[in-house]
DNA sequence: AGTTAATCGAGACGGTACGTCCAGTCTTGGC
DNA sequence: GCCAAGACTGGACGTACCGTCTCGATTAACT
């Protein structure tokens, strides 16, 4: 089937990544004539807005930039794209920006999971290259609804932090069988959010306690001094 | 005393808002000669920023555009403050922004005390004038960590959310003696800062599931069978 | 024969104006297979450029423009003229441009024929529409030697001027059997240029004086007394 | 008297030159507050777009180039001039273009002095440096009513050329004491500028018979075969 | 009272990026 | 092979702001 290639737009969940879904060099049939939009062209932008995000910050993040570095016109961007938020929706749906890194494990404890996955975001938020990568994103997100679903969708792993919660349902005080998993995901990567607007930075011990929130069990042992 | 440099010291509760503040018209004895800073130059910079980033937005607003409105020449502002983001900073600061709709009612129902905190602040972050005011100050955090904290603080109401939370312990069941509360605090500011970036709205039902992740009690009843 | 190659050879009055012309449609056999140019796209792109730059004027003129107006493909265009200035070319030579309201009239008193010949020019110069359309094609000439050509050519009503001069030769002072009729000529046409060129206006009493410079005959009376 | 520079704006002719007249640094009296008009800067533009007008020509004189070279930012220019057409204007004012080379001489014979000068516009037209610079000029002439008087004026020497033929009276056959001198002038220079457009050369045999057809007079000497 | 120095409004300056327009080339599918 | 359509790279346009600077006018404190 045509949607054999994960990449285009087509697949986009609201309205706001690219301008519409001319037909792709190589892809199917074509209802018209003319040439078709370049598919080594949006590939290079969006790498080329990736990189650029990740070296320099969301706000030295020009369009002129991304066509310098991609090789392209200016103009083949503002065809498809209306701002370079839009263009990072596309690279987050693509999974450009963070390339797998932030799927969150199961070992069967839940709690050690997130701890463990949380930590790694603590990491990616300050982090040696990067610096300053998901407040960009936030950034981004400010001016573009899609990057910010898609931000906690990545962030999510695309779902699979709530997949890890709901898995994990019954084995923690606080995630019952009914337990709002969702909102539990929300409030979670809403603090993450918070940490990094405010730079509070996310260490061990603010990780804990985040999850003794959220989950109410402290550390991976129950914690003698407080009930579960 | 501070106020031993002729200019621009101390007072900055951090390094983020101002360049200092340096004696008012007024305040104490400076040690040398010249006219001092303009008490009503700097009122009119920081009134004229707040209403031109209700009006049109944090991306729209600018040095140039801030001086205009303030009658000012914008030299008087890059005296005083080193970017946009550190006038808004000053302007949370002096409460400004909120002008107190946000404290955190207590009528010694925790859960319900909070549920119409949250609706209140559901209103404002799409409400009718200040559309995406809250989204404006989140780009603003974004480059500036005393953004982020007093717009949490300024959420929170000063810190009143933690206190609420804390007079509350007891009374819900996840609000044990010990509980994290600045956590939980934390992790309903984000929560409400994630759906305002992600345009997720933020309903009564959105905001009863929210409650039950973080107090473990639904709606305003006592839900005595909740407990995982 | 010339129609050796299959299209673009010769035909062409000078090297400006077009890149050739190619067998049309229509015209005498071609040698080789596939379609031959369209006389229908040749004209219609004539006819866009004139009527674009009387509405425009020639800065405004622009090959997409053309290209638009006339239906046709850019690719078409640029298959057959190397700039606009060509397209206008060969418009002039088409009589497209000023479709014979510039023929000098002969009455016998070459005179009387100069001055309401020059006067029809002056309404043209600044003309209610086509404002401006003498000055477009000079502003074309500039970069095509072709259209000064024919712009002269054009104005004098190819060459009519010459002629009319040539006929009244011996009816005033300074038309002399062997007066330098191109020169005068050259010399009528070019000022009218330098009034277009300086906005300076052709009004009656200037149109005299240059009579007088050139025929060495003020007004409509013969003046025996003119001799320096 | 603050007249002293000859540079200013002021002096225009009409309105089409510059903006305004600001306050030069250095100048007179000042009315107001506030920085003043670089005029360091001002000669680097009009110095920039003369020497990029004869390396390149009209059509390639870009107003970023002229920035570029002048090593001033675009605003600059816009601030001060409406068109790149308007900065030759007043370059064409302050003789920067024909640095004196075009003055009409005086040996008491017009006829050949104006031999001479035509020669040395020929040269000029199409000689060695400054390729195509008077055609440049048409077309910058061509929207920029300034630049026509003013390269009228130019060519004929600051009113030189009139002033030459006022003092030449008597002198031909054709140059009576009521004799039109300046549409005299205007003749040769529009004849001048019609060869310019259309690239026909102002060879010595031109030159003469457009000599005759103005002056009444061949060579220096009288043709014996051509009676004036 | 005069001097000195820092403030103020205003706004020109060299720059960077914007978003648009067009040039001239290339690519596709239809005729 | 020509054609309409239109995407492509590239470059200039004219505008908006940036952050720095310069100007003349105030306005305190210090002589």
């Amino acid at each position: 089937m045509v949607a054999a290639q994960p990449s285009r737009p087509s697949g986009s969940v609201s309205e706001g990544a690219g301008r519409g879904t001319p037909p792709v060099r190589g892809a199917g049939q074509s209802s018209r004539s003319g040439p078709v939009r370049s598919e080594a062209a949006r590939q290079a932008i969006l790498i080329a807005a990736v990189e650029l995000l990740i070296e320099r910050g969301y706000d030295s993040l020009t369009i002129e930039g991304i066509a310098a570095r991609a090789g392209v016109g200016k103009q083949t961007i503002y065809r498809w794209w209306k701002s370079k938020s839009a263009i990072l929706a596309e690279c987050l749906l693509e999974g450009l920006v963070f390339p797998g890194k932030l799927s969150v494990p199961d070992t069967g404890d839940v709690r050690a999971d997130l701890a463990t996955w949380l930590a790694a975001i603590g990491e990616l938020i300050e982090g040696e290259h990067g610096e300053g990568l998901v407040r960009s994103l936030i950034a981004a997100a400010t001016d573009n609804a899609d990057v910010g679903r898609r931000l906690r969708d990545s962030i999510s792993g695309s779902g699979a932090l709530s997949a890890r919660l709901h898995a994990g349902r019954g084995t923690t005080p606080l995630l019952g069988d009914d337990a709002p998993v969702d909102e539990i995901a929300d409030a979670l990567i809403g603090a993450v959010l918070l940490r990094a607007i405010s730079r509070a930075g996310l260490d061990r011990a603010a990780v804990d306690r985040l999850l003794v929130a959220l989950l109410g069990v402290p550390e991976s042992a129950p914690d003698p001094g407080r009930g579960a």
